[in-house]
RNA sequence: UGCUCGGUAGCUCAGCGGUAGAGCAGGUGGCUGUUAACCACUUUGUCGCAGGUUCGAAUCCUGCCCGAGCAGCCA
């Protein structure tokens, strides 16, 4: 007979107990007692074990000593209500059977590791309780960013990962190139790289956004968004920063900064508000361990609003703090860490969309206000995390952003279809990024972006 | 890339000039409807690598490698 299998989220989740269960996972610790043991299962489906009782009198108890924390086993039985304290059902086993076996040198015993230690064994950390809580939520995560939009209507567009466009000021880009590194085509006059050579026939780089190819499709959907891999080339050494992440970047057309500023709100307030409402489980236990004030923190910023100021009052607000900063505030600077924690931690208390950033500190696709000095920018700024959400509205105006690409140093050729979409049909539209892994961070507590990603991509690290 | 801190048993860490320790994990025995079980006993080390100082270096110095934090860059 084939029984089929139950998971230990549905078995625990059950009304009634079953008189045949068929559960299979990887064993997590097993307690010996003279007449029986106790062996408790995780399948992954959720963060709760399964305990199983094995009396000795089985045949199969012959083979309990190969039941180690780690192997991966089997186990057939009857699900009853348990007789002990700490969990409402337990599965009385009529059979257990080991698939893989393991041993003492498993990495992951029964007792607490360090976030450095698991994420060197990253094949593995998947199998303990913080990580399985991680990487649920963050499945759950990417769920609830296209329930979002697919809600709302917004069309989900792939832009490509390889890219032409070397010149959006957004850091260091990974090229990408099929040419013989030990044999490299030369132009003849110059002695450089002959990309023409090349496979795409021209120089070309991973993405850094796809924010220019989601406004094309903005002028054509209206209101649209992605959700993929971004990379960066940076050599950053911090807690925040990721050579390949996942970036959310929805763009609107008809849609001013306004509209933008509070799209970014709603999203991350729904995010937040999905996440307490489904996983709840895994909540709990970064509340206990990585983060005691957590639930507190994310209530709050699901229930009340966030604050919004435009950027020549945040300076203001930072001068008139009487705080001494390793950076000063003034006008015409960006907006340091330490100031965007001193805004949303300590004057504010709450997440902080700062917005009309100087022109001189930002990319050439900024809307130019009417002061002439700004641009339609805007910063989503969150306690502990600083930044998560950055967006602005598009300059629409085809003279003005002729005029950008040159003040910037750019070529407007290099930009001709992104030209033309102000030249047939321009609307004023808006979009913004949002850091996935940023967000997660904000919702697990968890303090580096290492530890929210699968297999983190950072300068020297590949391995996995 | 700059500054700071760190690398000692499988893991977490103590030792900081006199020749290597604890807790946990592992092993053995006992006990128990147990639940990070408990009690007793017990195994384990190129002290990151390479030089140097010293009678003697895990300990002091130099260089290198690796990790972490902060800053910059940004999401």
């Amino acid at each position: 007979m084939n029984m089929k299998r139950t998971l230990v989220k549905e078995a625990l989740g059950r009304e009634s107990p079953m008189e045949s269960i068929l559960v299979k996972g990887w064993v997590r610790t097993r307690r010996d007692s003279k007449t029986f043991s106790f062996v408790e299962i995780n399948d992954g489906s959720c963060l709760k074990n399964i305990q199983i009782v094995v009396d000795a009198s089985l045949p199969a108890y012959a083979e309990i000593g190969k039941v180690t924390t780690g192997a991966a086993v089997s186990v057939s039985g009857e699900l009853a209500a348990s007789q002990g304290k700490g969990q409402k059902w337990e599965i009385q086993a009529s059979n257990i059977e080991v698939y893989g076996t393991s041993d003492e040198t498993y990495p992951l015993q029964k007792k607490g590791h360090s976030l450095e230690y698991l994420r060197e064994i990253a094949h593995l950390r998947p199998r303990s309780n913080l990580f399985g809580c991680v990487f649920r939520v963050r499945n759950r995560l990417a769920f609830a960013v296209h329930q979002f939009f697919q809600q709302k209507d917004f069309i989900y567009v792939h832009t490509p990962l390889i890219t032409a466009n070397d010149c959006e000021g957004a850091g260091e880009l990974f090229r990408v190139s099929s040419l013989d590194l030990k044999n490299l085509p030369r132009q003849e006059e110059n002695g450089e790289i002959d990309f023409s050579k090349d496979f795409f026939a021209r120089p070309t780089y991973l993405t850094v956004s796809g924010q220019l190819e989601a406004e094309i499709f903005a002028t054509a959907f209206s209101n649209v968004y992605t959700f993929g891999p971004t990379f960066r080339a940076e050599n950053s050494h911090t807690s925040r920063h990721a050579s390949e992440f996942w970036m959310i970047e929805p763009e609107m057309a008809f849609c001013d900064l306004e509209g933008n500023m509070d799209l970014a709100e709603e999203i991350v307030k729904y995010l937040v508000g999905d996440i307490l409402d489904n996983c709840q489980d895994d909540l709990s236990l970064f509340s206990r361990f990585v983060d005691k004030g957590l639930l507190d923190r994310l209530q709050f910023v699901r229930e009340r609003p966030f604050k919004r100021v435009p950027y020549t009052e945040a300076m203001e607000i930072l001068q008139k703090s009487g705080k001494k900063f390793e950076y000063p505030a003034e006008y015409g600077a960006n907006l340091q860490s330490e100031h965007e924690r001193f805004l949303s931690e300590d004057h504010f208390r709450c997440p902080v969309t700062v917005y009309d950033f100087p022109k001189e500190i930002k990319p050439f696709y900024m809307r130019s206000n009417d002061d002439g000095k700004t641009v339609g920018a805007m910063d989503l700024l969150v306690p502990k995390i600083g930044e998560i959400v950055g967006g602005s509205q598009r300059e629409e105006r085809y003279d003005v952003l002729a005029e950008n690409l040159k003040r910037h140093g750019l070529d407007e050729k290099e930009y001709w279809w992104y030209l033309e979409l102000r030249q047939y049909g321009t609307v004023e539209h808006s979009g913004f990024g949002l850091g996935f892994e940023r967000m997660l961070m904000f919702v697990t507590g968890i303090a580096n972006i290492r530890d929210v990603i699968p297999f983190a991509r950072t300068p020297g690290n590949a391995e996995f």
